[in-house]
DNA sequence: GAGCCTCCGTACGGTTGCGTATGGTTCGAC
DNA sequence: GTCGAACCATACGCAACCGTACGGAGGCTC
């Protein structure tokens, strides 16, 4: 009954490095989560390193979902803040993120975030460009980094939840609205 | 020869973590390491969470000692530039701080990381509050969290380095300098 | 130089996880 | 109903690692 997919497999991998960091991405506890054997696992994968490697491409997919969700929006205003207030929601894709960055030695795995963070820093590129942004790449770079290091302080428990109106200050910081928030050299 | 103390464990244990993380702080890859055998090990320490723990301390002192070396500078704006420009330059440190946010859900790792970060925040605000900056806490926030995001970019090789001028950058976003590099509202 | 303490090596049992081999069950095709 | 493919369980050997037991080498004390 109930029989599991590759995919399915590949899900609560997904959650397990989530959870547990590149280390729990196992076979035999990925096995018990599921309520099955190795026998199952062997079946729909060559190897451990192969799940690990569904795990991670499985999370890639998830950017290019939300990047493919905000093709109706015309406004690149309103295409960056849509996009911002979703990013500042995922909860599961911060916490792969900090796994992946803290394992970026193993080749794969830091192809895989290099690859990600870039797709991510080019489409926001794109949006400030369009909407007409001076020094659109360092805008990026400097919102994003932003971000990750807020959920980092907001995964050690630093800071409670993250702070409001980030999503405002980051439109403010990206040039696409106008500061009216903080004194201005901010 | 060359008798071991627990230091030389956790000196050895504090390398393993930042190269491989909490997974890599294992007792007899460690012994490997320091050339000798698990015998060694049990007589400085009760287990392996011990050692853990003790690599953990000495990453913690690491950030006292940074702080203590800068009591001799009056000038509060000097000693953050100070303090900024010795933090840009500390690999290790970022490395094991990656590691420690990716497994803080472990209680001890969370709650040292957690520590060494409110210590580290308090900080700043001190210095900020000394040379009457306002929104001081908010300030140092921002400024921290593009750091940490920041090493996060570096280490996944998205950026090869860290940018130009960063310091001076977060002399500005920290309100300690005039805001000279950028348009006023970045 | 006898005794003792410090530090380490070696050997062992137990656990966990990887990968393989092999057989069993389910289900559609025919 | 049979046959084959898809899917899974079980059992095995192997390796890494934890923790314990115990003995031995080196140095210090008297």
């Amino acid at each position: 009954m109930a029989r599991l997919s590759a995919d399915d497999w590949a899900e609560a991998a997904l959650a397990a490095l989530a959870e547990g960091g590149v280390g729990a991405v196992a076979v035999e506890p990925v096995a018990a989560r599921l309520g099955v054997s190795k026998g199952s696992f062997y079946w729909h994968f060559a190897n451990r390193r192969a799940l690990l490697e569904a795990a991670l491409r499985r999370w890639e997919a998830q950017t290019e979902q939300v990047i493919a969700r905000l093709d109706g929006v015309e406004d690149p205003q309103e295409r960056m803040r849509t996009l911002l207030e979703r990013a500042f929601g995922q909860g599961r894709d911060a916490a792969v993120a900090f796994r992946l960055i803290s394992e970026a030695d193993d080749p794969v795995v830091g192809e895989v975030a290099r690859r990600v963070t870039g797709r991510r820093l080019d489409y926001m590129e794109d949006v400030l460009r369009e909407a007409r942004v001076p020094e659109a790449r360092r805008r990026v770079l400097s919102a994003y980094a932003g971000y990750v290091g807020l959920a980092a302080l907001v995964r050690m428990g630093t800071i409670s939840e993250l702070p409001d109106g980030l999503a405002e200050r980051a439109m403010m910081e990206l040039g696409l609205t106008a500061n009216t928030f903080y004194g201005g050299s901010a």
